[in-house]
DNA sequence: CAGACAAATTTATCCGGATATATTTTTTGT
DNA sequence: ACAAAAAATATATCCGGATAAATTTGTCTG
């Protein structure tokens, strides 16, 4: 089963006057040959390909042709390969993942660009009770405490009010040059070198707390959005958290979530 | 500047008592090196690498195993190379990126398992003024809506009250046998074989509407979480828009990104 | 029959070379 | 000086082969 007549047809020469369908070359023809047999259901899961000979005499390609076909396969997650043991079939179609992804920290906080940040204080506490409960700490563990307050543009409303928990460590950023430009946690971990690894977003409905009240010009009972992120290290210790009060009626959170190919993480 | 002297010794063989710390093979030592002195500032952004020849050259390995090296920082999105033009470096560090990663559509949507929903009503209408304006679509426009509510295990109180709009020629989704087992989408994605690409969930605060205080079992004005999704095809148009409202108190929505590197998508 | 050992199988990692394709640089023609 | 053509350069795609490592299978022994 020759796909072309080897060498020089299986890169076809441009053919002068033809436009760009050129034939992909061998090994990604194989591979989609053997791509589409096991969507097909010509290979079942669990079971074998042919092995590297075998597929070299198929295709009447060089075992690296073969070699390179399936590393697309094994690129989509779709085949395992073994010294020894052969290739196994391992997923019938390509893993497709729904994600949010976002380049930067920053992203994961979608205020405008627009929206300013200004600190009102900035203190070392020890956290009430009702912090405990919030942050999921121990009563009386030391923080670093930010009270900030953000505006959008030109409108005297506030967006929010946050609290800013970090590790007393951290506190020096606040004395950051830029401080009020870049998010807290990109200071941090550009001051540190402490690399966050995951972050977790819990929102709410609540109400605007008492004494925050007139900086929010607010009334008394006010619902708002309120959203704890605790931003995480490898050792799944929090680095920081921060707790967001966004009264009724002047913030969206809004996530977009694609569709994407899960290509195979190498080790 | 050869790694190991040649042959038989790029791959040491086992020596029986030692342990597992085998040298790696000679591509990824290859690799491996050039990595680091990308890291260390030792070939800059945007000039080339040495070419595949002067590589072989330096490290005294085939052109084989210098690609099979290049491949992994491709893989890593830090190099970039064209015929004719050599290997350039395009990004100083492997891209890490934040991401909430769904493997399917039912996990972008974290209740329990153990809540079930309740259709109370489905029917074919036209949207309302205030429903149009929710769903960004013109007053008029013709769906196929269903009612529903959400218990959490024993508790009496509905999580939360949920309209399903779907497109007319999606209505027969409520025929299906486990309609109330599988999330409405995914039975879509199934008999209709259409998919979505993407989906866009905003949340915000609002007040649980007047006609659903009841089924809600809450009184007047209370506060609510109000999450909109969207199940947007390729094209861009939406497939399916949800409406939940959750009076306060009753749940909270959680999103975990965690940092990943980005490998490089091939096309 | 269990366990140790040997053999066969299969992929992984190397080497070498040839031609094709893409890109950049140089030369040439006017 | 400009554009087209030619040459030089560098990677991409093929071929072939050899040895190593991992796994499975078969065999032999007590």
């Amino acid at each position: 089963m020759a796909i072309k007549t080897g060498k020089a047809a299986a890169h076809d020469t441009q053919s002068k006057a033809a436009l760009l369908p050129r034939t992909p070359p061998l090994y990604r023809q194989i591979s989609e040959i053997i791509y589409q047999k096991i969507l097909g259901g010509q290979y079942a899961l669990g079971t074998n390909l042919p092995t590297e000979a075998e597929l070299c005499l198929e295709f009447e390609a060089s075992h690296h042709t073969v070699r390179d076909a399936l590393k697309i396969l094994i690129d989509k997650g779709m085949i395992l390969r073994r010294a020894g043991s052969g290739s196994s079939v391992i997923a019938l179609k390509e893993a497709t993942v729904f994600a949010h992804v976002a380049v930067d920290l920053s992203q994961l906080v979608s205020y405008p660009q627009s929206a300013k940040r200004v600190n009102l204080a900035a203190e070392f506490i020890s956290v009430s009770a009702d912090e405990a409960r919030l942050l999921q700490c121990p009563l009386g563990s030391p923080w670093f405490r930010i009270s900030s307050i953000r505006h959008s543009g030109t409108n005297p409303e506030p967006v929010c009010w946050t609290y800013f928990y970090l590790l007393p460590r951290h506190a020096r950023v606040i004395k950051n040059k830029d401080h009020f430009d870049i998010p807290v946690f990109e200071q941090i971990e550009r001051l540190s070198g402490e690399q966050i690894a995951r972050v977790k977003i819990d929102t709410t409905v609540g109400r605007v707390p008492a004494h925050i009240l007139q900086a929010l010009i607010v009334t008394e009972e006010t619902p708002a959005l309120v959203t704890v992120r605790r931003y995480i290290d490898a050792t799944d210790q929090p680095i920081q958290i921060t707790v967001s009060y966004h009264p009724e009626g002047r913030f969206i959170s809004s996530w977009d979530f694609r569709r994407e190919i899960r290509t195979h993480q190498s080790p």
